[in-house]
Parts: C-alpha cells; sequence; structure tokens
DNA sequence: AATATATGAATGAACG
DNA sequence: CGTTCATTCATATATT
C-alpha cells in the first residue's frame, strides 16, 4: 500500500488544527477503506491458492496491479505514451527529495537525481529538471491563492457580527468526498 | 453531487468548520483509496472469471462482499471526486468574455471575473482559470482539425497523421544538457 | 445499461 | 522563475 511518509507531510507549521469530522464519520471512513482491504487480501490469498495449481487462469495476472496500482486506471495501456510520466516509486522519491527543500537541485543534483530514479523506471534528466520547476511553481501559486482567500475571509470575518452564522459554499469540498 | 445522504449527516448543527487536510492531502486520501477500489475491482472480475470455472475453490467464498452496500457503489463510487459544473449564466458570462477578450486573462483578471460569477453559484478562480484554459485548447485543436481537414488533399505526401504530435526541441537540453 | 461525447482538472513540457 | 501551451485523465452528461 502506499502509505504515505511522515507527519511531517501531513502537519504544516504553526498551523491551528480542529476537529472536522465526527467520531463516526471517521468511523465510516475507516470501515470503507478496511472493507477494501480485507477484500483485496482474501482475494489476493484466492488467487495464489488458485494459481498454485493452474498457473495460468485465463491469461490474467495480477503482475503490475503489485507494482503500480495508480496507473492502473483503465485506459492507459496499449498506446505508448507520448510523454514521461513517473512511476509511483519516482514519484514518492521526487516528493520526497522535494520537501527536503534544499531549493532548486543543482545540474549536478540532478544528475545524480536522475541516475538515482532511472532504476525505477525510464527517466531523463530534462524530466527531473520539469519536474522540480513544475512543483516549485504551483506550491507557490497554491501558497498564493490560500493567502488571498484567508485574507478575505478575515475582512469578512470582521465584518460580520461572531453570532450571526453565515452558510459558507467555500466548505462544500469536504462534503462530497466519502459520502457512501 | 457527492451522493447519498444528506449534509445533515455530516455537518452538525451550529458546528464551525474550517479546513484541516489542504486540497492536495484530500486528494492524496482519495487516491489513496482509489489504489483500494481499483484492485478490488480487478480482482472481483479475476475472482468471477476463475470460479466460472471452478465453482467452489478451497471453501473461500466471498459471499455478502459483493452485497455490501459500501462495495455496491456502481453509480456514485466513494472515492469519486467532485467537480465544478458551471451553471448556465455562468457559462454565457464565461462564453462573452472569451469572445470579447481575446487571449487568457490575467491573474488579477481572472480574480475579477471570479467574484462577478460568484454571484450565480459556487465557483473558484481555479475553475475560471481552467475554463479559459481548456477553452483556449480546444478551440485551436478544432481549428487545426478543420485546417487540416481543408488542405489534406494538397499535402497527402505528408505521412504524418493529424493526432501525431511533433516533439519540440526541449530547451533544458538546449540551456543546459548541452554545455561541457 | 452500456457506450460515446463533452468537459473540468492535472501535469509534463516549453516559452520569455 | 512565472506563465502559457499541449496532452492526458476522469467524470458528468447525452445517446442508443
Amino acid at each position: 500500500g502506499g502509505g504515505g511518509g511522515g507527519s511531517g507531510e501531513w502537519i504544516g507549521e504553526g498551523a491551528l488544527y480542529v476537529k472536522v469530522m465526527t467520531d463516526e464519520q471517521l468511523e465510516v471512513l475507516r470501515r470503507q477503506i478496511a472493507i477494501y482491504a480485507t477484500i483485496c487480501e482474501q482475494l489476493v490469498e484466492m488467487h495464489k491458492a488458485i494459481t498454485a495449481h493452474h498457473d495460468s487462469v485465463a491469461g490474467m495476472r495480477l503482475g503490475n496491479l503489485y507494482g503500480d496500482p495508480l496507473m492502473a486506471s483503465t485506459s492507459q495501456k496499449i498506446t505508448a505514451r507520448q510523454r514521461w510520466t513517473p512511476t509511483t516509486m519516482q514519484l514518492r522519491l521526487l516528493e520526497a527529495m522535494f520537501n527536503e527543500g534544499n531549493g532548486t537541485p543543482s545540474k549536478q543534483k540532478i544528475k545524480q537525481i536522475t541516475t538515482e530514479l532511472s532504476q525505477h523506471g525510464q527517466i531523463s534528466e530534462s524530466n527531473v529538471y520539469n519536474w522540480f520547476q513544475n512543483r516549485r511553481a504551483r506550491l507557490k501559486r497554491k501558497q498564493m491563492v490560500a493567502l488571498v482567500s484567508n485574507t478575505e475571509s478575515e475582512v469578512e470575518a470582521d465584518e460580520e457580527s461572531p453570532d450571526e452564522k453565515k452558510p459558507r459554499p467555500n466548505s462544500y469540498h469536504q462534503e462530497c468526498m466519502l459520502v457512501g
């Protein structure tokens, strides 16, 4: 499974955390994931048991499922992709390096990274270079947007009386996900 | 919509909601769940194919797992991502702006447009940004297709199909890689 | 219901 | 580096 790194990735500096989901909602979420995990385990075991006797079943193999589940979406099979797509492993390593900070990698550093990542799939130095450029640019843009919306919220909050509560459509991002 | 249940199940009365996870973190979470969903779907299909030949496998059965309401999300998966849909009024205004103001709006302009359009429904700056990007790109593609179909009789010697893309020179290679 | 299309969003690559 | 372009992915909607 793609468990995601240390807590540092999830907790920003100086952020204030308030409980958004109730314990019941968290439990629903946990159960939904657990159901998938259970089914996966059973099916994998079943598959192993079967292929122990019949090493090939209708040409289907689990194979790449273990390898790159993120890329297992249906459409991406036959056509050779024309642009580089990082494998899950490459992405994880890149993210880790990015989170370490240290700014933009030097040319020498990029060479080293490329060599390292090429053990996990096709990659070129320009891919690495572009990736860092894009990652940085988009993070910055996102932060700017967040800053603006935060400022607006504060301004609005100042103009309203504290007792008054206003429906904020901005929170719709959260209510849609994982609702069964 | 994000599927079943009124918002009352998720939003308590009088509760104040603050964003605890960034959109990026939410996306990571969604993808992690989606991994399970994808694996499960494929494994279930595999299981069906297998049990078509062996109707009893070592006493293991999925049983009611298929019937689980959380699993039977044929119409709306729990991992489905919500996506903005412009209202007719928003769409009309966007089209008008696109037709008059040539080119992609600046960030400042986008902010203004967003504020204006939010009077006609939920919308964010990235929605506006994406809309203009897509509108422009698709118009260009349509024009190119039209152009190709107009001139195809003249340039039939060219073996290149319209779908094929020409790899463009990479600036990183030009500026950095070939040095030394 | 299954398939096809339209389109919002994500992202690799390129430009100035 | 910030911005823009081009392609791809995923989902909502339309069609059969």
